[in-house]
DNA sequence: CTGTAAATGATAATCATTACCATTGTAAGG
DNA sequence: CCTTACAATGGTAATGATTATCATTTACAG
């Protein structure tokens, strides 16, 4: 397990180990970066920016690199919300804490991350995870739900 | 209400119409192409080529404007799938006949149309809807429930 | 400390999607 | 059935996010 210069355990060092790959100044950067703003869906360009305050030597290619390796980890999701450029934030799994889904506002592209599940929503998906998986012979690590439609504001706009 | 060159009723003339859209020879050979293949999740260069059988004329400019058109109403559901372009659908509402979601192998890429355990999941969607609706003043027009993994054919191959 | 393969960054290339603009076609009104 | 206004079209160029290349640097096993 990692430990940072302070002593503590680095959560994702040993993630990246068990997957055959390198821990290194950058990849560390862009977690940082993901961790504090980590209510918002960076692009990687948003990232490359945040990044580069502390660290300017860091490539956007290295920041796509990045972000490939992590997203086929499962440590981080790829979101794509119709603005032309893809979008990415921690990943966490139904359960944890701020698991969340989307709800995409059509007109303004507004995206609202909710946490009210209805109890049985996640009770649901339980289910239907372990339905599809048994069916179809799947091994599911990960489900994406979004709803569509208009917002408050654009709804009063006209 | 539009009327073919044999009598039959148009479904989609009036949609068109009623949001100031005209019926063009390039729209029906595009919603044509939709249904000619209904099950599969086409490109835009896809429809490009079905579309050129039939009507050469038709330029790709073309099918991505009326793309956008039928997105914004509704008429077709645009998909990410993670290969770089966008896939389109015919759009089908919780509750109607062939409405599906999607099963995605994060390995090769397959996806899976299922529609087991939809009468569950329509039956909890509606509650969550309105609950989202209610809470965030959305009027919720769709929804995307995709839940990725790997396939059997990937999991075997190791 | 060294050797080796992974990782990086500058740059060029790719390629899906959009912007432009001159021309054509739809359909409302007479 | 004609006219007319303007929506729609298609060829082409431009855009912009993502990838490919390749020479150089770096992590880390031994
Ligand atoms: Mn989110
Ligand atoms: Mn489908
Ligand atoms: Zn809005
Ligand atoms: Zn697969």
């Amino acid at each position: 397990m990692g430990r940072g210069h302070c002593g503590q355990d680095i959560w994702w060092h040993g993630k990246l180990r068990g997957c055959g790959y390198r821990i290194t100044a950058s990849r560390e950067a862009i977690l940082e970066a993901f961790m504090r703003s980590a209510d918002r869906h960076l692009s990687a360009e948003d990232i490359y920016i945040s990044v580069h305050n502390a660290n300017p030597g860091i490539g956007l290619t290295t920041v796509y690199r990045t972000l490939e390796i992590l997203v086929d980890m499962g440590m981080v999701f790829k979101l794509d919300f119709g603005d032309g450029r893809a979008r990415y934030e921690l990943a966490t799994a139904a359960g944890q804490a701020n698991h969340h889904h989307h709800l995409v506002c059509t007109r303004c592209k507004r995206i609202i991350d909710y946490t009210d599940f209805i109890d049985d929503e996640v009770e649901l998906l339980k289910r239907t995870e372990k339905g599809l998986s048994e069916k179809y012979k799947f091994d599911i690590t990960n489900h994406l739900i979004q709803f569509y439609g208009v917002c408050d504001t654009c709804k009063t706009a006209k």
